[in-house]
DNA sequence: CCAGTGATGAGACCTTGTCTCGTCACCATA
DNA sequence: TATGGTGACGAGACAAGGTCTCATCACTGG
């Protein structure tokens, strides 16, 4: 056996939902997140830079966005890629088995303003990263972005009701989402 | 005399703008940022929530913007207040006199995560607070959010071009920029 | 058997942010 | 004038976040 026990990040993951859903965020310190996760404060920080990114996630959304943006059919429209960007998030990311995960994490996030603040963070370099990836089709200069902010409202919305309900496919929501959206843009 | 020097707050709040142009935000200290206004670090605490707040500036955007939806003609509609609020903006808080401030303001934000973080927790604010206020108007549930989207994008685009070159007029920059948005809105 | 690598632990250290307590000018009222 | 309350401030202890350095020790390849 290994010196260390594998996926140190992930079990530091774990350990820091756990303590943040029984008794909350600012109720607990980094030093106990580590030793619930059998690792010392020190290594926390190796591997997270600070301890608002423990629910972080990392790039995970945003190569899934961009990805699908890439992958998109050539004569599809921003709006259709955009679509493709969610529907990919609905296949990968918000699956019937994460279910549990991603509602305690939203929930955890809602109930702190740091955290709330970093998903802001986290959400304009989804912005950023899907702006990018819709110029690189040859969308040109505000409709990127534009389609950007309209992706992630509807990523947001979608979230919100997929979260309040179980056993409803994300896909789907986030799909009526984007449509309402731009039936609604259209008559501003 | 008093006993002590008014406008603690502000002293406070120019001492910390000077600190961070010269030294960089984290180069700097709250105690020192103290010891330039004639205080100490209990007091700095005492008047800002935290570090990041000082460059804040309250909630005058958000009640700048409030009060102009509601005080615009029955008539008008949402982009129409939307201008309205810009345009207030414009003439209250980005005017010539405070042209430098402003652009040392935005450039130590842009320089550092942290601040650049608060200030997106700013701006979520000054969505929320817009889309009550056009709620109040009688804008139904999307179109109030996307309008209120569309605005602080449209404040982002004109803020950006006005502190890029001085001697422009805010007010129409916000409302070139809105048009432009809604334009491109359509054609999605 | 030995040297290099790499993830970790231990702990000193600085800063942010909270809290308590004492001070002192100002004010109102007698 | 005397007296007590109020409110802004200073001093400093304290907890936690975050950085940094150094030592440890399993694993690897020669």
């Amino acid at each position: 056996m290994a010196r260390w026990d594998p996926n140190a990040r992930e079990r530091l993951g774990r350990a820091a939902l756990e303590l943040f859903v029984r008794q909350g965020y600012d109720r607990t310190t980094v030093a106990e997140i580590a030793e619930r996760a059998g690792l010392a404060k020190s290594t926390f920080f190796r591997h997270f830079a600070d301890k608002r990114e423990v629910l972080s996630g990392g790039d995970v959304l945003a190569r899934l966005f961009t990805g699908a943006i890439a992958a998109a059919p050539p004569g599809a429209g921003p709006l259709e890629a955009a679509g493709a960007a969610l529907a990919a998030a609905g296949e990968q990311a918000f699956t019937a088995e994460r279910y549990g995960t991603v509602c305690e994490r939203q929930q955890v996030i809602a109930a702190n303003p740091e955290l709330t603040e970093r998903e802001l963070l986290k959400r304009e370099a989804l912005v950023t990263a899907l702006t990018a990836a819709l110029r690189e089709r040859g969308v040109p200069e505000p409709a990127a972005v534009l389609t950007a902010q309209l992706t992630l409202l509807a990523l947001g919305t979608a979230l919100a009701r997929w979260t309040a309900r179980p056993g409803q496919d994300f896909t789907a929501l986030a799909r009526e989402a984007l449509t309402t959206l731009r039936d609604t843009a259209a008559t501003l």
